[in-house]
DNA sequence: TTAAACTCTCCTGTTAACTGGAAATACAAG
DNA sequence: CTTGTATTTCCAGTTAACAGGAGAGTTTAA
């Protein structure tokens, strides 16, 4: 039996979701959400959907990618498909794009342990720099 | 025997340099810079030394390091102090930050990896989530 | 002397994801 | 009916490191 849930006020969703209220405003405005309805005073109401998007946006987020990709999956979804294939492809650009980053980190790791550890043996006629650590070449 | 270097125009530090004429602008309101001097008609002037600044700079930040973590050191220097002590503490700080982020996306990876492989088996009863690969727990 | 090239300051816009505040209105309880 | 809390819209600011452009003034070469 399904029981009917009563719509809630954006205060209620911000307590029970964890996201402030300002922030469930702003998903709405970049259209990750859509409120069900207003009150007759022009109080947002929000069926209990708007919580496994919150879950799925905070979700995302996590997972590193931006609201603006995250959009496009709600739409995706919202056009009644599941947005599962954009997702993988999506996370697997992710992946390669972190790979290149931890090659990057790794790289710089190098130079800067490069530097620090070559620190002592600068010859001391450098005239024109600021620091020799970061000048070294 | 020194040769007195002339004062260089903005525009030619930047072609020698490099570096935009706004950038070089932008890093003197910043404090990184100072012209050596105007012309009558208020064109500034830069010495020599505004290329090893210029070097530096640029090093540094290739190295990971802010403006305002660069100005510090420009700082230093300024008040007649070698900033190597500084500089080296600040690159150690990065050096971990950068194992840090390192060890993040690694785990962000694994997490990664783990969704994509784990997609197939699923089950199907996931009636509240926007797309199932995200939402696992 | 005039034209071309250079430079000046000041202001705005960029990206991302919010956050803060003001002034007005709505709702709920007593 | 009043008080207190909730909510609304709109506007501005945050961070970092610039980039673009307007409109005015400067310098230099012919």
């Amino acid at each position: 039996m399904l029981v009917k849930e009563a719509a809630k006020q954006i205060g209620l969703v911000a307590k029970e979701s964890g996201v402030p209220i300002k922030t469930i405003r702003y998903y709405e405005e970049l259209g990750l959400l859509q409120a069900s309805g207003r009150t007759e005073g022009g109080f947002r109401l929000f069926s209990q959907d708007v919580f496994a998007r919150l879950n799925f946006i905070k979700r995302a987020q996590s997972l590193g990618l931006s609201l603006s990709e995250i959009k496009e999956f709600l739409d995706v979804h919202d056009q009644g498909d599941l947005p599962c294939d954009r997702v993988k492809i999506k996370l697997e650009d992710k992946l390669s794009a972190i790979d290149r980053q931890i090659k990057q980190l790794l790289t710089l790791k190098l130079e800067l342990e490069g530097l620090l550890s070559g620190w002592e043996t600068i010859p001391e006629n450098h005239e024109e720099t600021i620091c020799p650590i970061i000048e070294q070449i």
